[in-house]
DNA sequence: AGTTTACAGTAACATTGGTTACATTCAGCT
DNA sequence: AGCTGAATGTAACCAATGTTACTGTAAACT
């Protein structure tokens, strides 16, 4: 049994499920701004995120891009399931946001232990639950927040994942992934340096008391 | 056994689901315009449209609205799924966009037949999927479109779901489910009825050419 | 018919955010 | 150290959207 298995989804799953987890998934790393899927791929296999953290984006049909959610420990990604099953192409695309582990598990399974396992159930469905809601909470952002305030709660959530107070980000990257432009950001930072709430940096941003 | 069930969800499910379905399940008429849920409510049961439509809507702390999609003719509300199973409140409210008919199943089904028939557990990870969906696209409606293309979405989908083309709607009730004002409905409106693709009344709108 | 009220049209203005252009500064390289 | 390219700072401007304020008009009611 693969210990971190074990450590992070002992608690969801019967020992059953994850002997047979065990057996068929497969350990996988992945380095930070690998890209893992892509908008009209065909996905194969299941993540199930043992660390680090996953980004998932939109693209509209310019190439413009916009950041969804992140997908953190004992998460799964829920468009997977059912591009899985349904066989569609996957709407979206995943980069890791930091170094990350995984176990993949063949798509077959899913169904199967979905009607075997209630714990995998529960799991599927909280999965989506929780997407959902995080759907939710992107679409309130950008639906009724203003670009700093978006800014704001961005460089929360990006602290929050990192574990310490910097962001490794460059100005023109935070652009893209709040979808407005680079000199939009420069402006806004800079407000929040003088408000005493962040101090900039090349290449980093350090979070003070945000 | 109830024969909208039959023709709606026949050939989705099996004959003895249906029969479960039908001896379990409620039927209900809704009136246009009705609350079917509001945001924080505890959800008992879990509803399977027939006919009619329903639009889910998504409100900020300042109580602004915005719409988030359309539920129609044999789907079911994927929030409702997970709130039953995981005794969370709602995050969204259901309005009667026309009038409607709908059949409402106990919550405490949902998980025994996911367990029990693999088409209902494939319907369910549908409608998910389905869900999903929606709301990429309303993000990309909301993050990639300007109001003026937004606005033409919105007219498209109100005439496809009302199958006619005339949308009775004020301005007002336009600009609140877009999160915009009246002002800049009524602006744009015009603007759409210069360029001969609607002619606007008072209390409705002719969709010519859209 | 006359009154009332909600709805719609529109001008003028404010604000936000996006764009262009250019200057400056830092990090990494030789 | 000096060079180079990427990153950042900033001004000036523009376009889109939001706001305020006022007018006109159709529907609904008495």
């Amino acid at each position: 049994m693969i210990q971190e298995l074990k450590n992070n989804f002992g608690h969801l799953f019967e020992a059953e499920l994850l002997q047979e987890i065990n057996q068929v998934g497969t350990y996988k790393d992945v380095s930070e701004g690998v890209k893992m899927m892509e908008i009209g791929d065909y996905v194969r296999s299941m993540p199930l995120l043992i660390s680090g953290a996953i980004k998932i984006l939109r693209e509209d049909h310019n190439g413009d891009e916009l950041l969804l959610y992140f997908l953190e420990k004992g998460d799964t990604c829920a468009m997977t399931l059912t591009c899985c099953l349904g066989q569609t192409k996957s709407e979206i695309r995943a980069l890791a946001a930091t170094d990350a582990t995984l176990i993949m598990v063949p798509v077959e399974k899913m169904e199967i232990w979905a009607g075997k396992y209630k714990s995998w159930r529960k799991f599927v469905f909280e999965s989506y639950h929780n997407r959902l809601n995080e759907m939710f909470a992107t679409i309130d952002s950008i639906a009724f927040l203003k670009m700093d305030e978006r800014l704001v709660k961005y460089l929360k959530e990006k602290s929050r994942i990192s574990k310490d107070h910097i962001i490794y980000s460059t100005h023109q990257e935070i652009a893209y992934e709040l979808h407005t432009s680079r000199v939009v950001i420069s402006r806004l930072l800079k407000k929040l340096e003088n408000l005493n709430k962040i101090t900039l940096h090349r290449n980093h941003i350090f979070i003070k008391n945000i």
